[in-house]
DNA sequence: AAAAAAG
């Protein structure tokens, strides 16, 4: 039954040595963090208001102080204390736990489980390291950890490199190999880096592994009220769904629990899985306040939050609902807790609001502007909105034709509204082509079953909203077309990166017209630094709209680089800063200096973003 | 102006 990497695990955890502090929470790395110049102060043991004065049926908070330590274990195995390390919390302090052994872990990685992964990279599965050698790095802050080039030289446990190698990850990406240090190092970050690159293990890495040397104080048990150690949000219900299925890989036989929560769903299957206990929860905001409101979960205890997508969720829909999560319910405030914001994109005037999350924090940009640019062919063809789906459709012929190997290759079409999703779907599907859609006016049901439909092939072209825009992984992407395209540039780089993941090639074809041309410019430019070719009227629509002022200057940073640190920025650093950032007033202040090749002070800084 | 996120 048990396997040898089992075993390893056992001596593993016999032989780590046990530090207790005995305030009930070891701050995730106090030695590291000191090193840093940035230790994290003891938590007291702080009641929120609305948590005061509840009624008796109601289990206390966790005793922050005067839990022994021999009650640390965390799923309260009784006696089954771990001797403070690895894998430990597994199968053996399970069945001391309050599931009693009742529930057997699903394998996440199919059937080969107990068999030793093989080392060589499958097609499918593998990524294409070569496409990441070479890449630009920028880091800012205090005492930057140096960063890795092997997971071997980071300790994250036994049990998390044995899910490393399942998950037949070779060796960390780039920015696996500066934020998992910084992360371990137990500082604050905020991560820009290129799309499919690797962002999700990370921050799940750091988080995953902290939690298996950490020892926290006992959350109660039979008490309705859940107490995650980690929170990580997520602005798509899909996008949560995903990071839940990756952590749960990661997780795998670590004794680590994760918990996913969403709208759309049921709320009781959530609930029950809350009540099992909850190590990390990966949720939606809106659902999130929902189960903080039924006091079903608690923040109380996180040690770690995380934003994946960070520069979305704190935009304008977003932001109040953040802000309640993070700083006005029962959260630890920042320097207490780590955070971490992740995001293949991060407008200045957003980096200053996510300062407000933040604690002397490091800011790390991978690669180029948002996507693995030099991996998605981008192109751009003019046509008027009446020629859209006449062209379209030639698209996808030819694509069929080229057709690799009897399966059509995946087509992901982005529209701009949820009507026009239903009718393009509508009208592909009587035209003989089998397309599906995604977007908020659908049920969540239908949402999931379309993406199934999708990524399994069964119906190869997929219509969405930007409900799909952000994050979700999935493979054999061909082709993005942007048949309407969004206002936002950074929009426009997260929907391409839909496609060109994990190092393999993708093609993105935009329609452009006359109602696009406030993108002109940003989208010239990022193709301009893609290394791609800019046709000559987009060329000409670029250099129009830097004069009349249209369009936003919304450019996530600009340069040849995934994005600048607004701290260097001094305009940012006055007054508020970002006000100018529009280019309401001063043309230029938004930016470090100018050199647009467009001209203008429109676009200033974006060829000298690194000066 | 639109999309997303609670029901």
């Amino acid at each position: 039954m048990r396997t040898s990497w089992a075993d390893s695990e056992e001596a593993e955890a016999a032989a780590a040595p046990s530090t207790i502090i005995n305030n009930g929470v070891v701050p995730n790395s106090g030695a590291a963090a000191a090193v840093a110049g940035n230790s994290r102060p003891a938590r007291s043991a702080y009641v929120p208001p609305h948590l005061r004065n509840r009624p008796p049926s109601s289990t206390p908070p966790p005793p922050a102080v005067s839990a022994p330590p021999a009650a640390n274990t965390r799923w309260g195995g009784g006696g089954g204390r771990s001797g403070g390390s690895f894998g430990r919390a597994a199968s053996n302090t399970r069945t001391g736990g309050w599931d009693r052994g009742r529930e057997r872990e699903v394998n996440p990685f199919g059937d080969d489980v107990d068999v030793e992964p093989p080392f060589v990279q499958q097609e499918n599965s593998g990524i294409n390291f070569d496409a990441y050698e070479d890449i630009p790095v920028d880091t800012s802050g205090d005492n930057v950890p140096p960063a890795v080039n092997a997971f071997s030289e980071i300790d994250l446990g036994d049990a998390l490199n044995l899910n490393i190698r399942r998950c037949k990850y070779v060796k960390p990406t780039p920015v696996q190999r500066h934020a998992i240090p910084i992360s371990i190092a137990g500082r604050d970050l905020m991560a820009c880096a290129q799309t499919g690159s690797g962002k999700t293990a990370a921050f799940c890495f750091p988080i995953i592994s902290g939690i298996m040397k950490g020892q926290y104080a006992q959350r109660p048990r039979g008490s309705r009220t859940a107490y995650p150690l980690a929170l990580i949000l997520s602005p798509t219900r899909e996008l949560s769904c995903q990071i839940h299925d990756e952590a749960r890989k990661f997780s795998y036989q670590t004794g680590v629990r994760v918990v996913v929560a969403y709208g759309g769903a049921p709320i009781n299957q959530q609930l029950r899985d809350l009540e099992r206990g909850v190590d990390i929860l990966v949720a939606t905001p809106g659902r999130l306040v929902d189960l903080l409101e039924r006091a079903r979960v608690s923040l109380q205890m996180v040690q770690y939050l995380a934003l994946d997508e960070a520069d979305r969720m704190l935009d304008m829909g977003f932001e109040p609902q953040i802000r309640r999560i993070v700083e006005q319910m029962d959260m630890p405030p920042r320097g207490v807790r780590q955070t971490m914001l992740f995001s293949a994109t991060f407008p200045k005037e957003i980096q200053r609001l996510a300062s407000d999350f933040l604690s002397n924090y490091i800011f790390l940009a991978v690669g180029r502007v948002g996507s693995s640019t030099d991996l998605i062919v981008q192109r751009v063809e003019f046509v008027q909105e009446s020629d859209k789906r006449s062209h379209l459709m030639d698209l996808l012929h030819a694509q069929r034709e080229n057709g690799t190997h009897g399966k059509q290759a995946l087509t992901l079409v982005f529209v701009e509204t949820k009507k026009g999703a239903d009718a393009l779907e509508h009208w592909l599907c009587i035209n003989g082509f089998p397309a599906t859609s995604i977007h908020g006016d659908r049920s969540q049901q239908e949402r999931e079953h379309a993406l199934r439909l999708f990524k399994s092939g069964a119906t190869p072209i997929l219509v969405a909203t930007d409900v799909a825009a952000r994050g979700l992984d999935i493979p054999h992407v061909a082709h993005v077309v942007n048949f309407d395209l969004p206002n936002d540039i950074d929009d426009y780089v997260h929907r391409i990166g839909r496609t060109g993941r994990a190092g393999k090639t993708g093609l993105a074809t935009a329609f452009f017209n006359e109602n696009n041309s406030s993108l002109a410019r940003a989208l010239a430019e990022l193709m301009q630094e893609s290394n791609q070719e800019v046709p000559a009227w987009l060329s000409r629509y670029a250099a129009r709209s830097s004069y009349g002022g249209g369009g936003r200057n919304r450019r996530s940073g600009g340069g040849r680089f995934g994005g600048r640190d607004f701290r260097k920025d001094s305009s940012f650093n006055r007054s508020g800063g970002g006000g100018d950032y529009y280019g309401g007033g001063r043309s230029n202040s938004g930016y470090g200096a100018s050199g647009s090749s467009y001209g203008g002070g429109y676009g200033a800084g974006v060829t000298s973003a690194w000066d």
